[in-house]
RNA sequence: GCCCCUGUGGCGGAAUUGGUAGACGCGCUGGAUUCAAAAUCCAGUUCUCGCAAGGGAGUGGGAGUUCGAUUCUCCCCGGGGGCACCA
């Protein structure tokens, strides 16, 4: 017996898909679209087992929907602008445009092994100027739209390295390559204004209905919209008064302090004069920037000397403190602390000694003797202590405190969002220009749309500290285009989320003159289904939802939502092995042939075997693709990806999984390969006769695989569409023997192995393409519709219905579809087994479920 | 700290509206084939009592609703993720 070439046959199938261009598309306003992209990759060098299992995903659904007779868009780029480039051009003594240039072209090969159905005339990668360019003049037009703006900003600063460090780069407050104190600046910087778009962001999540729920819930809190009151309180002493900003301005009367961000105007300047608070301040900046650094840490104050006054209660003061724990960015970057009914502001108090006046008690608790002790009250309750609140409900409070504000002008109802606008400024070299000139006389002066695109100079150095584009010689010297006097161009450069806020769009028309050719966008956009990792839940995704309504107030599109469907695939996870010292050891370096335990291939010592975890190269347990395909081939790897998890579960890689993988390969292709002989030719009609008792059987299930198989895969159930398939193909194993008897047997033994290929092709289309040709087909695979499902062999006549005593199964009886209920309960009142449970008693109630099942109680 | 997800055999996972828990695969055990091995095929495989027929328990733990709960409600425990310059 022959055995299955899979090195041959992917080339084959490969090099045909390709000579006859069977996956480039155009528009065609005659055949519904759909348009499914995977995230693009970053060209780091190699794929990894992530791309595998993204692209494996997103090829079922392009050449499903391909089969269900979509035209379908699916095509593929790169990410290609990003700090690592610039690490590795260091590292490696070379250039960030060579170094990704030739990342680009191992990962194109590796992925073209994959046999991945995109059209690969539509590839772009976002550090060519040809797709820059584009979004200098986004840029220049949302400058138009007032859509963007300049403001000081705070950024980690890295003193040795002249150089801002992301938020990763900082660790324990040192730099990660200089292992210097990071410091706390202010630069000057580009932000575009995601927030003017707050509400409808927020609100348009609710039309998104094919996307997970809790991508849904992280961008929601992630906008976080607060309903609350700006309040005023007038500063004893001073002309200026201070603005917080409060979702229970009905707990008022329980104020016993104000806090301002140690950012915030008011104690900068105070500051100045207090050298103590100064140090605080100085404090509070080394800590870390994040919500939750700042959470878990200590609560600290600083007692300004400065009071508050109470705006309802004449003569009372309050205490203004800089804290550690309240954000510039957020509200107005100063709080009234209530501390009976905030847990933090009620710490805070403890600490420093202030008072807790309860003023909302719960309903059913004598207000007089209601206490706070160490935890904060924050239910639901009636204000007490609270003047005119007195007798309300939080809710209630909240509209009389307001209107009480409103009334005496010292303060009002406002809406806050803890969004904050898009901070774009990198002080970086391979990124996208930004295309403005900074003049001594204009100011800032946007480059002429003729001068576009502003182009990357060539000759940097990146080994010396600071902005590689700041220190070229040349490069920013230009005059200003609007006095002609000497200028100097902005040496910022884009953050790499704008390359992916638009890409989608441009996959539309990837060659258009124009960023966007109008009518293959308003044909293709949105995506209707987009892949890719849940890291990706907000950033990147809220980012590119700003980015397509701003470019469709710029007239560059008709749609605000990019992607009307999102699957999140989880995470690619392997066992990890350590030597004695602890090391991390590669997969490829540990012996399991022995008896007892793993030991090292080489030194043959001992090794512990860890728990599985991510796969990351830090941790060393990776699998690399390209071992994987050359040894198994693409479809395995790919069955493998689908088989076992779901797509939003994390996956194990096993060996044992990717064997079984390869043996389920080599089976269909034996399973087919054996039979062919027997077969009627294709396309031979159905013959008269009937068929055999088990050629019905095998007739009716190849149909009920058909429908289950469409229906996983329209639910993203895709293990469960390969179960289904292994199930029919069991099937058609055992039944094969008796099958025959008649001449309609062939047919159906035909039709069977037609339908196993016709499902398969979506998940292995290599093995499925070579077996339809196989199988005497000269349209190709990819050129075949979907098979269809009778309905008439989808309704069962009889049904096992289960029978229960006292909610325990006691058997089974057979029943005709949609059975009496009397006869239902002879049926199952007459099983032995039922009776010895009933133990001659009468049965006091049976409840009959039609078609499922009965339930007799005692 | 806050928010979210998750928990089912030895393992990955099924169970569409509350209705036969464990589909499918992996692993393991026994057998066939082979000089031998690989590969392949057949049978078995939740735990437990029993020679068997059959009984009992069982979806992280505890309570509740129901004729009936993996599924719904409440409390508790374990594991994981996110929280603004990695992409």
């Amino acid at each position: 017996m022959s055995r299955y070439n899979f090195k041959q046959t992917e080339e084959k199938w490969q090099k045909a898909w390709e000579d006859r261009q069977s996956f480039a598309v155009h528009v065609d306003p005659e055949k519904p679209k759909y348009y499914v992209l995977e995230m693009f990759p970053y060209p780091s060098g190699r794929i990894h087992m992530g791309h595998v299992r993204n692209y494996t995903l997103g090829d079922l659904v392009a050449r499903y929907k391909r089969a269900r007779g979509f035209n379908v868009l699916h095509p593929m780029g790169w990410d290609a602008f990003g700090l690592p480039a610039e690490n590795a051009a260091i590292e490696n003594k070379t250039h960030p445009a060579l170094w990704t240039r030739q990342n680009i072209e191992t990962m194109r090969q590796q992925l073209k092994t994959m046999g991945l159905s995109y059209d690969w005339n539509r590839e772009l990668a976002t550090c060519e100027p040809d797709y820059y360019r584009h979004e200098q003049k986004m840029f220049l037009d949302f400058l138009e739209e007032g859509l963007v703006y300049r403001k000081e900003s705070w950024v980690n600063w890295d003193p040795v390295e002249n150089t801002v460090l992301a938020n990763e780069q900082v660790i324990d407050g040192k730099g990660w390559r200089s292992g210097a104190p990071v410091e706390k600046r202010q630069l000057s910087q580009w932000f575009l204004k995601i927030t003017a778009f707050a509400d409808d962001l927020l609100e348009e999540l609710k039309s998104l209905e094919r996307w997970p729920d809790r991508v849904r819930l992280m961008q929601e809190n992630w906008i976080g919209r607060s309903e609350g009151a700006y309040m005023n309180f007038a500063l004893k002493e001073r002309d200026d008064s201070l603005q917080v900003f409060t979702t229970r301005h009905d707990t008022i009367f329980g104020a016993s302090f104000c806090a301002i961000a140690a950012s915030h105007p008011l104690a900068q300047e105070l500051a100045g004069k207090d050298p103590d608070l100064a140090d605080f301040i100085a404090e509070c900046n080394r800590m870390g920037t994040s919500e939750a650094d700042i959470e878990t840490a200590e609560k600290k104050g600083f007692d300004t000397g400065l009071k508050a006054l109470h705006m309802f209660q004449e003569g009372r003061e309050l205490p203004v403190y800089v804290a550690n724990f309240v954000l510039m960015e957020y509200g107005t970057g100063a709080i009234f602390g209530c501390p009976a009914h905030d847990q933090r502001d009620l710490d805070f108090a403890r600490k420093y000694g202030l008072d807790v006046i309860p003023v909302v008690a719960p309903k059913d608790v004598d207000p007089k003797t209601f206490e706070v002790g160490d935890e904060a009250f924050i239910d639901e309750g009636l204000h007490i202590n609270s003047d005119f609140l007195d007798g309300l409900n939080v809710e209630d409070g909240k509209a009389a405190a307001s209107d009480g504000l409103e009334a005496i002008s010292a303060g009002e109802r406002a809406i806050t969002y803890r969004l904050r606008d898009w901070g774009v400024s990198r002080q970086r070299y391979w990124g996208c220009p930004i295309p403005v000139i900074h003049c001594g006389d204009c100011g800032v002066v946007p480059v002429p749309e003729t001068d576009l695109p502003v182009t990357l100079p060539d000759d940097v150095t990146l080994d010396e500290p600071g902005n590689p584009l700041d220190r070229h010689p040349t490069w920013k010297r230009v005059n200003c285009p609007r006095c002609d006097k000497p200028a100097e161009r902005e040496t910022d450069t884009f953050d790499t989320f704008f390359e992916s806020s638009w890409y989608f769009a441009r996959f539309c028309s990837p060659q258009a003159e124009t960023a966007l050719d109008r009518q293959a966008v308003d044909y293709w956009m949105p995506v209707d289904q987009y892949i890719g990792g849940i890291e990706h839940a907000v950033l990147h995704l809220l980012y590119s939802r700003f980015f397509t309504r701003a470019l469709k107030q710029c007239g560059y599109l008709g749609v605000k939502e990019p992607f009307a469907g999102l699957m999140t695939q989880g995470m690619i996870c392997h066992e990890t092995y350590r030597d004695e010292n602890g090391a991390w050891l590669y997969p490829d370096d540990i012996d399991f042939s022995g008896a007892g335990h793993p030991v090292h291939a080489e030194t043959g010592k001992p090794v512990t075997v860890g728990r599985s975890e991510k796969m990351s190269k830090s941790r060393r347990n990776v699998v690399d693709p390209e071992a994987i395909i050359d040894q198994y081939g693409a479809d395995t790897a790919r069955l493998f990806m689908l088989s076992d998890s779901p797509p939003d579960r994390d996956l194990d890689w096993t060996d044992a999984g990717i064997d079984g993988a390869w043996r389920y390969v080599s089976r269909l292709w034996r399973m087919i390969d054996a039979r062919l002989g027997r077969l009627p030719p294709p396309g031979t009609p159905r013959p008269d006769g009937g068929l055999s008792e088990a050629g019905d059987q095998l007739h009716r299930a190849l149909h009920r695989t058909i429908a289950n198989v469409s229906g996983d895969l329209d639910r993203f159930h895709f293990n469960k569409a390969v179960a289904r398939i292994r199930e029919l193909t069991n099937l058609i194993d055992e039944l094969d023997g008796a099958l025959g008897g008649v001449e309609s047997d062939g047919w159906v033994l035909r039709e069977s192995l037609e339908v196993v290929v016709r499902l398969a092709g979506p998940m292995m289309p290599h093995l499925a393409e070579e077996l339809w040709q196989a199988l005497g087909h000269q349209v190709l695979l990819v050129d075949t519709a979907w098979p269809e499902a009778e309905a008439a062999l989808l309704v069962e006549e009889t049904m096992t219905v289960a029978v229960q005593v006292n909610g325990k199964l006691r058997g089974t009886v057979e029943l005709p579809k949609d059975a009496a209920e009397n006869e239902a309960r002879e049926a199952a009142l007459a099983l032995p087994r039922v009776s010895q449970a009933l133990d001659g008693k009468e049965p006091r109630k049976v409840i009959v479920v039609p078609n499922r099942i009965i339930n007799v109680v005692v």
